[in-house]
DNA sequence: ACTTGCTTGGTTTTT
DNA sequence: CCAAGCAAGT
């Protein structure tokens, strides 16, 4: 990584004056050219908000009025950031290494490793996520001897998480609330939590923020050095700042006051999550005579699209109010539709997909959008036996999966022993004998000393305090950090990786293990070494993964894509459909029971997202019950399905809700129009299996799965390899044979 | 030290 | 209904 005080220079200014503004709408050209003086914009869903932001920083460079390290454009996301990046230097033809773009964390964690003494941090430190988060509370509220049952980490972790977002440290939470959190025991924990995080020179997402506004705040010095350097600050998804960023954005912007915001009040969906959408309304307070620019021409989707979602969002009472418009004419209604339950709901959205696709359009340009992630597998399980490709987006990603988790734990000691965190997660993985009572000698040493635990091993290990197995396995383990620390210096990080994963023997307990995910781990252990081919530095990996990794889909094959409505801000596609538009479940009732009419008001929010996600149709559904909690429960149509302006909205006709049994979809005649092939498998279902009729390689039928071939019989436990869902464990009564 | 059966509770999720 | 996390068994 290069300095970042080293400042690229200019690129020459384009031949043709001013062809990065080609093409920009006037509103667009306001926010671009007004780059001096504070300025938010208000940029409505498609009306080119990443464009304007790109252009601007671009006009900013052209026009000589900065150099590219005086610049500070600050995202939300690693994808919005990478799009900028990407994006400014396609328009500069120059690369953009070093430039101060990227996300809040990201650029947080820049400055905090330049002056990490200052909040009692080596530069070095390790940034931890919250699995890492919840163990080091968890270890505390049991030090404490606190009922872990009763008040669980998360509730601490969320207290936590919540002063973190308005940047106060544990002397800073007012006395209002001190009592308020967990009866009082949070601040305490929170006290811990920040000493524990400090002695294993850590830090979670919200130090990030912290400590960076405290380090301006602190040092008149450090602080006078940025609000030079940044001449010129641009922020992406303004709506979705917390307090914590806000003071950070308003530190650095004292100075030149030359900031522009770009946000959305009403695409605002966070704020369960510290995001303030009030930081909108204080941008005008706190910068005074801030220029206000609308975008509202609308690019991406049909009138009707936009007419339904702005009648849906004009039922908020608290917005800032912008008006959609397309000079596109024409384009299909909002289709709404209601059906019986949910599972007739997956084959109705997996129908029209198939026939969709059958008219060649895409799957790529389909997503299925729901509220929440449990909805996602009645889609799966109905894609799969339609043959359909899909993704799930937003699942695991690639490093918080286990094994991908534990090969990082061993570069992260290698890099620095003194994380106790990673090292109490590789000690006795694999299992080489170190159990409980081993690690509880180490603790109480290890605080008794006040030294991190590889140090109390160390001390440990030639005394007797420690029995024989776990003595030899530590030694052995230890002798095996210094090895690989001292080839950490020579070798490239994949190289070390690699060894490590072979020689710690996390690879040999992979390839052990019998289980169907075996394979695939081996495989993901084998892609991260791949993956680190390119990195130069251990620090710059650990780095990465911890801020920046992201998964890659592999974009090659053309697949339906599934994922919650929070997955899809951002994002558009041709045909977009809505199911599960139901009270209770969207908006959510947790939403309405915690937050009332804001939460209300955020579930439209997302409400409208989702419909400004499509270009060219979308489909709303929903069912009249649901299966929850294992159970069916009767359910309403959602007051969205009521809010949508009906010149907008093709409800065709309902079908027969009321209708009891397994067989509604074939209940409207338009179904049963379309429905030839579901026909067949009705009948399979009803058929029994002899279990004597089961043999290894007999091709059966299962109702989620399809077609395969039975690869293992145990009892009545079958392995299946399915045709097209890969090899699963079923039970015998849920297949049928199949010839 | 590791494995098995039971209880419990179950939005949204980025960094 | 189903997955995760914990207490008790070998």
């Amino acid at each position: 990584m290069s300095d970042p005080f080293e400042i690229t220079d200019t690129p020459e200014p384009a031949t043709t004056t001013a062809r990065h503004l080609e093409g920009l709408n006037e509103s667009q050209l306001e926010a671009v050219e007004n780059i001096d003086g504070p300025v938010l914009v208000l940029a409505g869903a498609g009306t080119g908000k990443t464009r304007v932001l790109t252009t601007r920083l671009a006009h900013i460079l052209m026009e000589r009025k900065a150099r590219p390290g005086e610049m500070l454009a600050v995202t939300f996301t690693n994808k919005a950031a990478r799009e900028m990046q990407e994006r400014v230097a396609g328009v500069l033809g120059t690369s953009v290494e070093g430039w101060w773009v990227g996300t809040f964390h990201a650029l947080c964690a820049r400055m905090l490793r330049r002056n990490a003494e200052l909040v009692g941090l080596k530069s070095n430190f390790t940034i931890i996520d919250t699995d890492d988060q919840l163990r080091l509370i968890k270890q505390i509220l049991l030090e404490r001897e606190m009922d872990v049952k009763r008040n669980p980490p998360r509730t601490f972790l969320f207290t936590i998480q919540g002063w973190k977002d308005r940047a106060l440290e544990p002397d800073e939470v007012p006395p209002g609330e001190v009592m308020d959190a967990v009866g009082g025991d949070a601040i305490d924990v929170y006290k811990d939590y920040q000493s524990r995080l400090r002695a294993v020179n850590a830090a979670d997402f919200g130090d990030l923020l912290m400590h960076a506004v405290k380090v301006l705040q602190k040092n008149p010095d450090i602080l006078a050095e940025y609000q030079n350097r940044f001449r010129y600050i641009m922020v992406d998804e303004y709506q979705d700042t917390n307090a914590a960023q806000y003071m950070w954005l308003k530190l650095l912007a004292k100075t030149h006051a030359n900031i522009c915001c770009v946000g959305d009040d009403d695409q605002s969906i966070y704020s369960w999550r510290g995001a303030d959408v009030g930081n909108i309304l204080s941008f005008e307070k706190d910068f005074s005579n801030a220029r206000i620019v609308r975008l509202e021409r609308n690019y991406r989707s049909t009138p009707h699209i936009l007419g339904a979602a702005s009648g849906l969002i004009s039922f908020n009472e608290d917005r800032l109010g912008k008006t959609l418009w397309t000079d596109v004419n024409d384009g299909e209604k909002v289709r709404v539709h209601g059906v019986f339950d949910s599972g007739v709901e997956a084959r109705f959205v997996g129908d029209e997909i198939e026939s969709r696709h059958r008219k060649k359009e895409n799957l790529s340009s389909m997503a299925i959008l729901v509220r929440t992630s449990a909805q996602t597998r009645e889609f799966e399980e109905r894609l799969i036996t339609l043959g359909i490709p899909y993704q799930v987006i937003g699942g695991l990603r690639f490093y918080e999966r286990k094994e991908i988790r534990d090969a990082v734990a061993y570069l992260r000691i290698i890099s620095q022993p003194d994380d106790d965190l990673a090292f109490e997660r590789v000690v006795n993985f694999p299992k080489r004998g170190i159990g409980d009572a081993a690690m509880q000698t180490l603790h109480i040493h290890a605080r008794a000393r006040g030294i991190p635990l590889t140090a109390a091993v160390d001390e440990l290990i030639s005394s007797d305090e420690l029995r024989p197995t776990p003595r030899k396995a530590l030694a052995l383990l230890m002798s095996d950090f210094s090895r690989w620390r001292a080839s950490s210096l020579e070798l490239p990080p994949a190289e070390l990786c690699n060894m490590v994963i072979n020689e710690s023997g996390i690879i040999e307990h992979w390839k052990r293990d019998k289980s169907i995910e075996a394979p695939g781990r081996v495989d993901n252990l084998k892609e991260m070494v791949v993956g680190l081919e390119q990195f130069d530095s251990l620090q710059n990996f650990l780095e990465h993964v911890s801020l920046v990794m992201e998964n890659e889909e592999n974009k090659s094959t053309d697949k339906l894509s599934i994922m919650t409505l929070h997955a899809a801000k951002g994002l558009e596609f041709d045909t977009v459909f809505l199911p599960g538009w139901e009270e209770g479940l969207f908006p959510h009732q947790r939403s309405l029971d915690e937050a009332g009419t804001e939460g209300l008001e955020e579930e439209r929010r997302l409400a409208y997202v989702g419909i400004t996600r499509a270009k060219k149709r979308a489909l709303v559904t929903y069912a009249s019950r649901r299966r929850l909690f294992g159970q069916w429960k009767p359910a309403l149509p959602s007051r969205f399905v009521d809010e949508l302006p009906n010149e907008h909205t093709d409800r065709g006709l309902e079908d027969d809700l009321e209708e009891p049994g397994g067989y509604s979809e074939f209940s409207s005649p338009r179904q049963r129009a379309r429905s030839g092939q579901q026909r067949e498998s009705i009948s399979y279902h009803q058929v029994g299996t002899d279990a004597g009729d089961l043999k290894i390689g007999q091709r059966v039928f299962h109702q989620k799965f399809g077609y395969g071939r039975i690869s293992e019989l145990e009892g009545d436990k079958l392995e299946i390899d399915f045709e097209k869902a890969g090899p699963k464990k079923v039970m015998a009564s849920f297949v049928e044979l199949a010839e």
